[in-house]
DNA sequence: CCTTTCTCTGGAAACGTTTCCATATTGTTT
DNA sequence: AAACAATATGGAAACGTTTCCAGAGAAAGG
């Protein structure tokens, strides 16, 4: 009673079937004509022996392995997994399978996950990229099929990329902000891996600057995207500009360090400070006050992208990105600027002028 | 100028190098000797061709495709993705991709993805089961292997296992509110998919027991593992069961759940009911006032079943699941129960007996 | 009755590897 | 100098599929 020694192939199953192995094939690719009574035998026998399609056999003839790649920075920052499911969502419901890695932004890294998913012969690749452009040409050089999600590399426009429409997202919370009355807006952001200023501080800017307030170059402060990195930007910018009343954070990791630097220094929030944030990931509603935020569609982004990958692979190449829309989730997290209110307090009173925090 | 109409094969290189196939081979795969200066051929030939070797060639011969699968519930789980992370990390560290796949507790779905998984001949699979052994037996027939993770099958003891050490963090949890003084202490967990009380059920009264708390099996409570129904769970619960003084949330949804709910009902944390949640997530620290949570090691679970997968192939089988301790992370959330502190007032006022909240 | 057109089936040739085996070319030992 | 080991190399046979092609009947049309 030894155990199958190996796995079953489509000659077992045509043996025990007493058939020819192309009509197993046929019955499981549903490839041609088959009689009914034959059907049952070779299904009959398939079971028996346990038999499943090999899917490296599969994948040799017909050249491609019915699998997609993922790359993204880190499977474990929420946005990223939220993306992840999108693409994992699709890929279910269009039969393929997925290949996850994280290249923890090192373009040495990236490069080598691609050359790798290249191995495997995937049928594309979605991907949040690092910088790097050259493992991206080379691989479109090939002719395999990418696509950008939330970033794209400038120098490479030709790839298609499913995008957040992070400028309006970044342009309505500024708004919001300035609505409120700020006028000394901090900003904090990751910086782009180009060094050229990214989408959201371009927009942050613009935005300012179409609303009249004055630019402050020195409330512009950007890190690398560590959360480390983010505290201690965060740290640095509410440290030295005790003035400044609000501060949008530019994603997550930005957010939660301005929500944890403002507790360090003992500022109440909205009252002394006003926090906003891209990025409405789960923990937003639980803050307290409940940070306002601007949701972005991770999932739809993943699913988005996989569908143009896998679906539209005829009409690729052409269109500007495809960009999904933001929405500015208003919670607790933002008031009037502590000056603002001081002043009317003192205009109440018939002063003019606001107190001014500490140094 | 047209583009190489196809990929290159292994054929080509040959071609291109004035070599036989069997020395490409063994230039690329290291496995037997070449002259120095035929090896310097071939690589160039192979860089000019820009040839990846195809590892559906390979995987078809080695009968192994070189990748392992990685089934949990949800990929946007942050436990999940930090679990993956893990996976990830130590898969690439011994060369193997990951094809992931979320099964959300549906056990139709798992044995799918694990169909498929087999069909991709992997070489083995990390799973956080959602229940029905069946689908899980059936591959152990084949001879393929599976770690599980975070959770075993109890009709499965066989199979290998990593687990957080989910009773000790529970019962910690559990003696630090005792030892604050809490008597009435509700439980807030998932159902277990067969049933049965779960691990940490069962820890939280065995340790209440033991340090001589009254059972109060209206304290106890589960719900399915969703959003949705954890924040019901403890709604119902704190709503019926006003004299609560505290709460032990035995996963990071059902602390959400508890943050939002005691928010919803206007009760301070951790003055009106303290609470402490299993799984130290990110937000935890984020909240006001930060949450005390027993931390599990989420992301050495998965590189410690993936070494398991693919290191320790020899050795398996045998011993009992890996236990990985968890950690008490004390912090603000968690205080001396009202009452008690009520009864503090009174009793320096010379007065006994405490308030106790409305109907 | 002989084509023609179906439906059903099996043989065989890829697909791109790895690896066993045989062979040719050296260098080393008796 | 002969024999032998070691080193380099190429040929060819798998590995498990899909699919083209051909062939065998049978039904249908002339």
């Amino acid at each position: 009673m030894a155990a199958e020694r190996r796995t079953a192939t489509i000659k077992d199953v045509a043996a025990a079937a007493g058939v020819g192995i192309a009509t197993v094939s046929r019955v499981f690719t549903g490839g041609g004509p088959v009689g009914a009574e034959t059907r049952e035998r070779v299904l009959a026998a398939a079971s028996a022996l346990d038999y499943r399609p090999s899917a490296l056999g599969r994948g040799l003839k017909l050249r491609r392995s019915g699998g997609i790649g993922l790359v993204v920075p880190d499977v474990a920052d929420p946005f990223c997994a939220e993306l992840a499911a999108g693409v994992l969502a699709c890929a279910r419901s269009l039969g393929e399978h997925v290949i996850v890695d994280a290249a923890h932004g090192d373009p040495a890294r990236e490069a080598e996950i691609v050359d790798r998913l290249a191995e495997q012969r995937v049928d594309g690749i979605i991907a949040v990229p690092a910088g790097e452009a050259a493992a991206w040409r080379a691989l479109a050089g090939v002719g395999a099929s990418v696509v950008f999600a939330d970033r794209v590399l400038p120098a490479l426009p030709e790839i298609p990329s499913v995008l957040a429409d992070d400028g309006a997202g970044v342009r309505a919370l500024a708004e919001y902000l300035v609505g409120l009355g700020h006028r000394r807006i901090g900003f904090l952001g990751a910086a782009a891996p180009g060094g050229a200023p990214g989408t959201r501080e371009r927009a942050f800017r613009a935005a300012l600057d179409e609303l009249g307030v004055p630019a402050d170059e020195d409330l512009v402060v950007t890190s690398r995207p560590s959360r480390d990195s983010a505290y201690a930007a965060a740290a640095g910018l509410l440290q030295r500009r005790a003035d400044a009343t609000a501060l949008l954070a530019a994603g997550h990791l930005h957010g939660e360090a301005a929500v944890l630097v403002s507790r360090e220094l003992d500022l109440r929030v909205p009252a002394d400070v006003s926090i906003g944030m891209v990025d409405d990931v789960a923990w937003a509603e639980l803050c307290d006050p409940p940070l306002t935020a601007v949701a972005r569609p991770a999932r739809d982004m993943g699913y988005r992208a996989c569908e143009m990958l896998l679906r539209d692979r005829s009409r690729r190449g052409r269109g500007r990105p495809v960009l999904l829309p933001t929405e500015l989730i208003v919670r607790g997290s933002c008031g009037p600027p502590r000056t603002a209110r001081a002043s009317a307090r003192a205009s109440a009173r018939g002063v003019r002028g606001g107190g001014r925090a500490g140094p």
